[in-house]
DNA sequence: TAAATTTATCGTATTTTTACGATTATGAAT
DNA sequence: ATTCATAATCGTAAAAATACGATAAATTTA
């Protein structure tokens, strides 16, 4: 279809996308430090009104950062650890290469 | 001004923004693995107009992640370690708060 | 000086994102 | 069965991102 860029190239952007949100940033933490992952916690947690943050819930959903699991009239959200080494194991190859790199100019 | 965030929230979130097109992921891995840094260089590697390709390298430069020197008639654009290592310290925890995190549901 | 080269910016059109209230769907409680 | 609580979806409006051609600015070359 598309092969302007390579598979790695959309899908670092994809993630990337996911967090570039502050909102969506402070999801992800909430999920890390909290043992509840409910989603009228998380509600309750954003300055945002509950459709919203269903919105937001469901772009960290689409890349795989986080998965729902519906528990009774609740929906318990949560960290997926698979889609974030995936992306740890993307970008983190950037990281190390900068370190080497010399400032050209 | 706007406190519904932290700092590292706003940070991290612009600065996936930043990495949240293919586009500019390439911008980077081309400036990673080139030994040149010509803003020309760069437009043909992108099946992207000029105009377009410029204000990639704007938002990038706008976060810091890369930068750019006019040297004659040209800009030599590379990559900022002083950012990338920012951007990776701010991340990174979450990559190893993940690592320890049970999938609760 | 004039022409050519390189890159940023302007103006603009299209698409996507963000946000909200209203509604719907599902399950729990009464 | 009805009401309540929870969360997704719909419809929609406003803002931001993306893309392009045209133009402008700056420097080099002829």
């Amino acid at each position: 279809m598309n092969d302007s860029y390579t598979n790695t190239q959309v899908n670092i952007a994809n993630l990337c996308k996911a967090m570039a949100h502050p909102a969506r940033v402070s999801i992800v933490q909430h999920l890390l430090s909290q043992p509840d992952c409910i989603c009228g916690d998380i509600v309750d947690e954003l300055p945002l009104s509950q459709s919203t943050v269903s919105q937001h819930l469901k772009a960290l959903k689409k890349v795989g950062l986080i998965q729902g699991t519906v528990s009774g009239p609740k929906v318990c959200y949560c960290i997926n650890p698979v889609a974030w080494d995936e992306f740890s194991s993307m970008i983190t190859p950037i990281f190390n290469e900068v370190e080497t790199k010399l400032n050209c100019c």
